[in-house]
DNA sequence: CCTATCATGTAATCCGTTACATGATTAT
DNA sequence: ATAATCATGTAACGGATTACATGATAGG
């Protein structure tokens, strides 16, 4: 009886748990950090919080240290299981959440002063030009086979499923604040060598 | 003394009143569902229930007709357009969140079976296909001058600033999601030319 | 040793979502 | 007239964020 209505948060958790077997709040909080978190924020408490709500659903179990510490690890039921690919089997039809501070400043910058938007575009194509040379380094390590030490298996995963979307979000987003740079900075069409930037 | 923190829903709204003027939350409701909704969804009691916050910080004032409908109307003060100015000047460092129930589905696809990886990725091919055709239909309204009795300035200013990201996002979606397609879908190489999509 | 950082957790707050409901207007 | 849709609003619930706090480990 757990037709409860599950988040997105949820299926992460019972995904994870299902792929990567038991594991502490802390262990799928790395995980995320490494994957899905680099374009979908799950805060470090929504680990903690999300397997209490779904062990009182019976769709994992928990088991706790007595010392000192007292860590937490949950494991997914076969009920969890079984909700989980009953998920992955219907597809989702929700349109895509597109949520950019900066796209939402871009909207009313004509309220703003010219350097306001000036200042925005340059720093919209920085944040996104870093992310994006950050994704190809993941591409590239992935691409040599992973280095035994770090991610392993993980980073394959986030490779083959999201990671291209996020080199092609990226490339799309830096292509798109350099055009707004280069439509919102009139003069010197050529880039000026005396580029300073404000920190 | 309104140092109280603002969410991106207060600058929407504080926005949107600054620029078009005193409005009623379902004015509100219609400006963001032809722009911004686009990609980021604020369900219509946001705009009923953030603009009573504002209120309460005084960086609008409500009216409300006191007949049948009891329409209530919020206008930005003088303290709200300070307010908004001042995040303007501020450009947001924020990345960006792309939530995507799809992406999230993909990421655990191998713990399903292969006819639902199949599913979603022509699925998600589909609604792609069609919002990209939508935002290509609003690009060529706008360059023909819009159409008078439709959005008017309102297009304007959602082509000019973010209209363009959404045609380059939506372009790259299809583009990834093909790809998953062709690698998943192996037999049948030829695709029907028209991909539409159920009402 | 001391301090910085990592690791681990709880609790309160509040925004956003969902559910519900009814007054107007248009179409048939 | 009647149904359907548009327009307008309130209230409750709960997940997500923020704030807070402390136990371990490593570095100097």
């Amino acid at each position: 009886m757990s037709t409860e209505r599950l988040t997105p948060t949820s299926y992460l958790v019972l995904g994870l748990l299902a792929r990567e077997g038991p594991s502490t709040p802390y262990a799928l909080e790395r995980h995320v950090a490494a994957t899905l978190g680099n374009f979908w924020s799950f805060p470090h408490t929504l680990l903690y919080s999300e397997p209490s709500r779904l062990e009182a659903l019976e769709l994992v179990t928990e088991t706790r240290e007595s010392d000192g510490r007292r860590r937490r690890t949950f494991a997914i039921t076969s009920a969890g299981f079984d909700e989980l690919t009953a998920w992955l089997e219907r597809p989702a039809r929700a349109r895509t959440e597109l949520r950019d501070l900066g796209l939402l400043q871009l909207f009313f910058m004509d309220l703003a002063s010219e350097e306001a938007g000036t200042r925005l575009a340059r720093e919209q194509r920085a944040i996104h030009q870093a992310k994006l040379a950050a994704y190809e380094a993941d591409a590239r390590i992935e691409r040599r086979g992973g280095h035994p030490a770090s991610g392993l298996r993980t980073v394959e995963h986030w490779r083959g499923a999201t990671l291209p979307m996020g080199l092609l979000y990226e490339g799309a987003a830096v292509a798109f604040w350099q055009g707004v740079a280069d439509k919102v900075v009139r003069p010197d069409p050529a880039i000026e060598p005396n580029g300073r930037e404000p920190g």
